[in-house]
DNA sequence: CTGAAAGCGCTTACAG
DNA sequence: CTGAAAGCGCTTACAG
């Protein structure tokens, strides 16, 4: 199929291709009966300028590389519909990259990203946005990238993030309010730099309340259904008999649930449960597990709008812009008045 | 940062530009020696071609769109990841475009990728990829592409499935087998062009096994947890009493298993419960669920291997690739010898 | 087997 | 406010 050009639409519209770039871009300078002849041709013909040819000229690929780990967990899935919706509103389009940091060759392709695709800007998802290797990567190609609940921010990077420890310490407190004092706590993997913070947040509202933590009770996950099944069944077996035991994500709180289940433990009544992220298996279990909603689409719509703001892309990566957002507490059936 | 262009590797190697274009894309016709000494010099420079040169040069983009209704769900992020890993393979990007019949102006979204991304081919996921007049889009530009799972296989276009008739009918094949008479059935939403086939499997193995299937056990679902958490109520209720529910999807069939618990019905040993997909969620419930695998990501992967084949993208759309892959019964714990 | 010329469809930098 | 020229970094089509 031939494809209309800006000539085209130039010869058409009787003026030169310099003036249908012009609108096209919205830039001044052009009289408005112009613009709208100019614009009255692109829609007859409906012209859509080649990406390539723009990106050749300009400096610009109008092309953002969201950098991710796992790109099959329900986590990546919120935070790449986030990217992907913003980024269609601002005209910019989103290409995925899978970095297996465990697997050889994976500077390799990062860099066929950023200088074959000449990327305008990057996307990193935790964990891997916590690699200082990594990061070089996007520093030494000069491209501007933000960074998604990172542990540090460093100076050459953006970041967009929630308060890990503040929600770990709401609920926390959540949990005392409701009177739990024997309250298990599974964390989540040291790869993942939130996993710390979390931690932290509920050591501090226990010591708050002046309750010391029972270190048999602290067990290190991975994340993973599976490992909450298995350390679930490790906390019940605990002299201390827990009546609330927190995860550090819904999945390892969901296995908990399940375990619970197994044995014949009742959920609320017996014991409480909490989780993590609001991710939508917590909404697929009975009872339904209380979590902190962390706003994954909103963290990386934020990240698109930082890479795409013009301002932000003058300053350059010097510029760094950091955004902090609200996390929020849901209550929902899996922790009740302790027994 | 400056790049590296074509111009530089061929002034260091003493080739002309040409050359070059020629051993980076493994052409013939250039002696062994000099293939050599440009390679050395394309490592030592780090070089990698400008996709965007190359794209408004030849007539390739090296892009492959993904079109898909509902980016967040399990189902699309395991075809996602199929296809970014083989895209990876092939030297091909891949965009992921949300596309939302239901909202006006999605053909626009739609021609922009294909008018102003120039892709290479698209692949289509259910249930869009059974809309004719989306299809119609891709048809018009001239536009590669395969359908995943489509309900019919147009001339037009490329097919990749897997037989869920046959799937299903196995399914409750084995149900029969396990003892089950009185089985219920959840259908799936009419705008996916599945949920037909495997009921006409259900149905086929009831036939054959000469029981009158039971219409008011016949019920429809939307594919979500949700659905099956109230549709599970309503069948539990029936005075027939059902040994055994069949959902056409794993998200209804958990659903289904909550809506048991909470009943205090044993599970298989009252209910035996069965899905299909083998979702991620079918694995994090109690019992695991049992399912039929449907090989999503291998899917997608063919659809790549059929997008990017030398000899497909020749012959041009007229001699669109079909293929069937094998899915597979997976035998867990919800499913059970009735009672 | 190798290369010089032309061109892909835009934008940049400049001139008027 | 508008446009002619040059160029982005490759590949195509052709010549040798």
């Amino acid at each position: 199929m031939k494809m209309v050009t800006i000539k085209d639409v130039a010869a058409r519209a009787g003026v030169s291709p310099k003036t249908v770039s012009r609108v096209i871009n919205g830039e001044d300078h052009v009289r408005p009966e112009i613009r709208d002849a100019v614009q009255k041709v692109v829609a007859e013909l409906n012209y859509r300028p080649n990406a390539f040819a723009r990106s050749l000229s300009s400096s610009r690929s109008y092309l953002l590389g969201l950098f991710i780990d796992d790109p099959v967990s329900g986590y990546a899935a919120e935070v790449q519909h986030g990217a992907l919706l913003r980024c269609r509103e601002r005209g910019y389009h989103l290409v995925v990259e899978p970095v297996d940091l465990q697997r050889e060759g994976w500077e390799g392709h990062v860099r066929d990203s950023i200088s074959g695709l000449r990327l305008d800007g990057a996307i990193i998802a935790p964990p891997i946005c916590d690699d200082a290797e990594l990061l070089d990567v996007f520093v030494r190609a000069g491209i501007p990238h933000v960074l998604i609940a990172p542990s540090t921010q460093p100076e050459t990077s953006g970041a967009v993030w929630m308060d890990d420890r503040r929600a770990a310490q709401e609920m926390t407190q959540y949990l005392l309010d409701l009177g739990h004092r024997q309250v298990g706590f599974i964390r989540g993997p040291l790869s993942h730099s939130a996993s710390a913070r979390r931690e932290q947040g509920f050591r501090a509202a226990m010591a708050e309340a002046g309750i010391v933590v029972d270190e048999s009770a602290m067990l290190r996950g991975d994340f993973s259904f599976r490992s909450g099944l298995e350390l679930g069944d490790v906390l019940l077996e605990l002299p201390c008999a827990l009546t609330a035991i927190f995860a550090s994500n819904d999945d390892m709180a969901l296995g908990v649930l399940i375990t619970a289940m197994k044995r014949g433990i009742a959920v609320p009544e017996q014991l409480s449960i909490c989780g993590f992220d609001d991710a939508a298996t917590s909404r697929a279990a009975w009872p339904q597990i209380t979590t902190i909603r962390q706003p994954k689409a909103e963290m990386a719509s934020a990240a698109v709008d930082i890479l795409t703001d013009p301002a932000f892309r003058k300053q350059g990566a010097d510029h760094a812009q950091r955004l902090m957002l609200k996390h929020e507490l849901i209550v929902r059936g899996s922790a009740g008045k302790a027994p």
